[in-house]
DNA sequence: AGCACGCCGACT
DNA sequence: GTCGGCGTGCTC
């Protein structure tokens, strides 16, 4: 019905990606809608070109002959089209989601080489010979062509180049590269093919076999799905209770009933053995995305599910991304993973973008993890999503025996070493016995908190309740409202002098070790030996060779593999990721603990689990010890309705950064005094320092805002959009120029 | 991204 | 002067 349109012009340019409003012809009022693919005259010599229809509007805000008219819509049946459509209003429905550009949004959902016949690389090759361009660039400079002759330069270094490095880091214009491809001095390349990443293939068709809990999980799944209900299942299974079995089994049905599967993973978590069993069952019908490949690759696999030629695909995050022209279902395994938040523009979660595309095709979502996040499970609870619970493990098999070693007794007993006095005697019964030890350092989060040796006493905010952590200054700071203390040199709780900041480091632990326990195999696997491509993987498969007796890691350890031959599990200091000084340092602990100790024992023999910790008394160590998430989350809830964090309301991150700290730090409060005054009512914390304060010769503050409605976050970020725009086009702000504004809706690491 | 316009040095 | 190339700015 609308007499217009706004349209986004197919150019992936930062400088002509905002809508354009065109006027919508008769014949075709009926058959747009916002994500519609048009061709529109474009730009001064009114070029045809492909556009993407955002939104449609009845006042145009122009006079009518300042408008041009869409020229024809792509045809709207067409299942590759449509899905590319799909993806636009995807990307529309992310940039008011998360506060992103639209460009940086449709990067996002689109990928490259979208343009159906694929321009996925651009190359700009020297033809000539040296010897002969060195002629024509005497030629260039004699002649002043100094845009030609740097080319021309440039290529005489490195003969073959990106297109788009040329164009942007060489400043150099089209023009100028069809001027030298004329006199065959370059050639412009193309390349493009349909890579299969899977080089193995076997037809047996393998039946699973399903006890009665996973069986109903299936068939209820596909009972909502089969009935076009949009749904999201939580399954909340033990290690070892057969999720994978579950997934493939409700794929299977999604897929015979002829609609598409998207599977994703945490990065880099994709085992060889989970990729094979997917393999068996759907042959040449899957297919992988990953980080290693490169854009090419990738989009290779989304071009053959837009064309049919794939059902299912299994990736990271990004991989929610592929347009298959029908999805029947969406699963996240591993749901709890940080992975699975978007750090780049438009700071996305998975879970949540996943709900969404499965609400526009009429999907299932289905969540899986041994350690929920807190998010999904109370979701669950609260009756949003179904849950259901695994809590046998389907190869049978006991969980692992955990006990806690107070460290702070030890300290008492006179023992000042890394490990407690139990640890240290199962480790030397393991040794004699030949069986295998995973000593596990949880760093992820690790900010340098100060605690008491003593007593256990932990510094902290005396407004957020998250842990201070320890500066180079020597003050304390806390990262989300900016408080400042000086350190404290005696504990205010015991009044004991043993109070510090922690040092830990897997490399001190290993060399204490092996003065130690001299005749011990010692590996360890950290960010540092770790470097290379492969390391990963070859330190593992070392240690599952029995190579060693001990892995000393950090939470890079505690996925993937089974390890038969591990019986003893130690966590040297559970306390270290629990005040990481961010509101969500009890729940990634309470993960990294049970996952930990789920690697114990996962053979014939009884596996033993020690969680060393100054506070044997908190509940996240305590709950995780008798692996009990239920009662985890109850505790855990309580905390984020009392401080108002995730998910019993929602936060928003407002992002500063400016190579003036000044400016930065002055756009900051003038954000914060414009919330306070137009928005009486929102909770504000902050300014205060990103963590680090400088990073890449750019200052970083932030603001938080919490607040019980999502919906009205997102109010806030339109607000604060406006104004930005508002004072950019005055032009009397120069903050607003220099400071560039980023939003990240309930963020999960600390900025 | 691609096109026009205006500026600037080189040469009839 | 004018020719031609390069940078800049704009595109509903």
């Amino acid at each position: 019905m609308s007499k217009y349109a706004q349209v986004i012009i197919d150019i992936s340019h930062e400088k002509v990606d905002r809508p354009f409003t065109y006027r919508v012809p008769a014949e075709l009022r009926e058959t747009l809608w916002p994500g519609s693919i048009v061709r529109v005259p474009f730009g001064k010599g009114n070029t045809i070109r492909q556009g993407y229809v955002t939104a449609l509007l009845d006042e145009s805000g122009y006079e009518d002959d300042q408008l041009k008219e869409i020229a024809d819509a792509v045809s709207p049946d067409d299942p590759k089209k449509q899905a590319a459509a799909n993806q636009v209003a995807l990307a529309a429905w992310m940039k008011q989601q998360y506060g992103s550009t639209m460009s940086a949004a449709l990067k996002t959902v689109l990928t490259t080489g979208r343009r159906g016949t694929g321009k996925v690389r651009r190359e700009v090759e020297l033809t000539a010979s040296p010897a002969e361009a060195k002629e024509a660039l005497d030629l260039f400079e004699k002649k002043h062509q100094v845009a030609r002759a740097r080319l021309l330069l440039s290529l005489l270094e490195v003969p073959r180049q990106p297109y788009s490095l040329v164009t942007a880091k060489l400043h150099i214009t089209p023009q100028t590269i069809r001027a030298l491809e004329d006199k065959k001095l370059l050639a412009v390349r193309e390349s493009r093919t349909l890579r299969d990443p899977v080089s193995f293939r076997d037809g047996e068709a393998a039946q699973i076999e399903l006890n009665a809990d996973q069986k109903r999980i299936v068939a209820e799944v596909t009972a909502d799905a089969a009935a076009g209900k949009c749904t999201v299942s939580l399954i909340h299974g033990i290690t070892g209770s057969g999720k994978t079995e579950v997934y493939i089994s409700i794929i299977r049905r999604i897929v015979e009933s002829g609609k598409a599967a998207i599977v994703l993973i945490p990065e880099i978590s994709l085992t060889y053995q989970t990729l094979l069993r997917f393999y068996r069952y759907f042959g040449n019908r899957v297919s992988v995305v990953n980080s290693s490949m490169t854009e090419a690759e990738k989009n290779d696999q989304f071009e053959r599910a837009s064309s049919g030629e794939i059902d299912v695909i299994i990736g990271p995050r990004s991989a929610l991304f592929t347009p298959f022209p029908r999805i029947g279902v969406i699963i996240i395994d591993e749901e709890h993973e940080g992975s699975y938040k978007n750090e780049q523009m438009p700071k996305y979660h998975a879970r949540e973008v996943a709900i969404r595309i499965a609400q526009m095709h009429g999907a299932v979502v289905v969540l899986g993890s041994a350690t929920p996040s807190l998010a999904a499970y109370d979701a669950a609870v609260q009756g949003q999503y179904r849950l259901f619970e695994l809590t046998k493990r389907a190869t049978g098999g006991a969980l692992a025996r955990v006990s806690i070693a107070d460290m702070r007794e030890e300290l008492r007993a006179g023992n000042r070493s890394i490990l407690s006095r139990k640890l240290a005697e199962k480790l030397g019964e393991r040794l004699e016995r030949k069986e295998q030890t995973m000593l596990f350092l949880n760093r992820r989060g690790f900010s340098g908190f100060v605690s008491c040796r003593s007593c256990g006493y932990v510094v902290k905010c005396p407004h957020c309740d998250v842990s201070l952590s320890l500066h180079r200054n020597g003050k304390l700071v806390c990262h989300y409202c900016g408080y400042e203390q000086p350190s404290v040199k005696q504990c205010p709780e015991c009044g004991s002098p043993y109070i510090a900041g922690f040092r830990a480091g897997t490399e001190q632990v290993e060399e204490y070790l092996c003065a130690v326990y001299p005749g011990a195999r010692i590996l360890r696997m950290d960010a540092d030996t770790t470097r290379r491509k492969g390391d990963y993987e070859r330190i593992l498969s070392a240690f599952a060779a029995e190579e060693a007796d001990i892995l000393v890691g950090t939470q890079m350890i505690v996925k993937g593999h089974d390890f038969p031959k591990v019986t003893l599990v130690g966590i040297l200091l559970a306390d270290l990721s629990l005040h990481a000084g961010d509101y969500a340092a009890a729940e990634k602990t309470f993960q990294l603990l049970t996952q930990a100790a789920g690697r114990a024992g996962r053979g014939d023999r009884e596996g033993e689990v020690i969680f060393q910790t100054y506070q044997p008394d908190n509940y996240a160590i305590l709950h995780a010890a008798a692996q009990d998430y239920r009662g985890f989350y109850e505790e855990e809830i309580l905390y984020r309705r009392m401080l108002r964090y995730p998910p019993a309301a929602h936060m928003l991150a407002v992002q500063f950064i400016s190579p003036s700290e000044e400016a930065c730090l002055r756009r900051a409060g003038e954000i914060r005094a414009f919330l306070d005054s137009t928005y009486p009512g929102a909770l504000v914390i902050g300014p205060a320092a990103g963590q680090p304060v400088m990073l890449r010769d750019q200052y970083r503050y932030v603001i938080y805002i919490k607040e019980e409605k999502y919906d009205k976050l997102v109010q806030y970020k339109n607000g604060i959009e406006e104004k930005n725009e508002a004072d950019r086009q005055d032009g009397n702000n120069a903050a607003s120029r220099a400071v560039t504004t980023q939003f990240d809706f309930d963020p999960v690491n600390v900025f």
